[in-house]
DNA sequence: CTTTGATCGTTTGCATGCAACAGAACGTAG
DNA sequence: CTACGTTCTGTTGCATGCAAACGATCAAAG
């Protein structure tokens, strides 16, 4: 309490906003609830998280905490420094670079398994999800946008049939914060419009059971999502170079 | 003790001899001479692993051993059937079949971004191990050959220059149980000439920085090594219903 | 012989205690 | 003022205790 406070989030006030509006039911399990609030914000990255801190949040003991620390530590979201304390991690550039990489090959993988399928009911979820895109483009909801592109990506996945594959892109997808940054990088300028029609080829692709189309077209639009992604990033460097105190 | 007795793998024999001729070092983390043990088939699949027992095994106490076991979990090795017991799991069909879909697309990956690199040392890595391994299939060594593709696969893998990839790949391979499988596909007739063929059909398009070229060729190999497994286990199938006590 | 019920052993889940270590704060010497 | 060594606190790593739950065994009834 004396050394690292003040890293520590919240403390009385988050940590009990956490506990009354928590994003998770109160039974779930332990591992999930704690995912949540790292991957929701409420620890941000570089915190500390005490385990004694985070049992007399939950009110269990340490070792399921920790148990759940050395979890989140595996797929990558927090830093266990031995002795020292557990640290909410944040990917460095490189690793953004090589999680869109592999979540372009993932995808287009992915694309490419369900054109084979042929008619199956994720194909027509997806094209519901187009018209409903399309309807928010065209209000301009850049909010309801990402929450469709959120969506989208998800029919497209467990569309592949392929249970293995959908675990290795959750874990992949919880590395990434994705959230945080599809949210950014559409407010890059005609990034919706463009993405809006990226997905109409792949699906296009896909209804035409063009396979080896759909996967090219889905891998070129992560690439392209990936590149405004750093788009964004530079722009924001950009105006925090401009006013450094902000 | 007294219920499962008989499933725990090998009681005094195997355990001392695991303890004596362990295949990691005494100072390696308990995790990954656990995780040795399991892939190594020490423990086979459907197998009991008490806490209690492995905490003697490893002369530590329950905590460490526990903590091991929650991640191998994760990691899909094993399964813990809560308040029963932890047990080696084994892949279903299902899964081996998705999990080389998944090898596929990353491999594929991997082979694009090491041709888009150009000239870097792994592709002189891959060219020197395509020439051991004509040698190899030139004298018939099977043994041999299955270890040449495991440093193939290694090299193709690294020269993605894509840690995330790398760790992925790593996961995936470890639910595999890969060498168990590689050993019993390239017994397939034929199978040891035709899968050196794709490895070189694929250096080549890497070498001729074909990116695309490579990530198909990539792919198909897997594929057909894929294919191979399963012609494996058919054959196997077939010679156990012939002699039903085998 | 089959089925049902109670009992008992095994194993985990979680709580807690204690020692070890890392790192910050502080005082002291130069 | 700076550099260095000491102390002291926070935090983890691991050991252990205890209760709960699961499942097998066994006995008794139909």
């Amino acid at each position: 309490m004396l050394l690292h406070a003040s890293y520590i989030v919240g403390m009385q006030e988050t940590a009990n906003a956490a506990t009354i509006e928590s994003p998770l039911p109160e039974q779930a399990p332990l591992l999930d609830r704690l995912r949540a609030l790292v991957l929701g914000g409420e620890y941000p990255p570089g915190a500390l998280l005490p385990e004694l801190f985070l049992a007399e949040e939950f009110e269990v003991s340490r070792t399921p905490i920790r148990e759940a620390l050395k979890q989140l530590e595996n797929e990558g979201l927090v830093e266990i420094r031995p002795r020292v304390g557990t640290f909410v991690r944040q990917p460095t550039r490189r690793e953004i670079v090589e999680l869109f990489e592999l979540k372009g090959g993932l995808e287009g993988l992915a694309a490419g398994l369900l054109a084979r399928r042929g008619d199956v009911p994720e194909v027509a979820a997806l094209q519901r999800n187009l018209e409903a895109s399309a309807e928010a483009v065209r209000q301009g909801d850049g909010e309801r946008y990402a929450s469709l592109v959120h969506e989208f990506h998800a029919i497209l996945i467990s569309g592949s049939a392929n249970q293995k594959l959908e675990e290795h892109y959750d874990r992949l997808m919880n590395q990434l914060a994705y959230h945080r940054l599809v949210t950014r990088s559409i407010g890059q300028p005609g990034r919706l419009g463009s993405s809006l029609h990226e997905h109409e080829r792949v699906v296009a692709a896909i209804e035409a059971k063009d396979h080896v189309g759909a996967e090219v077209a889905m891998r070129s639009h992560v690439d392209a999502s990936s590149a405004a992604v750093f788009r964004a990033f530079a722009a924001e460097e950009a105006a925090s170079h401009a006013r450094p105190d902000a």
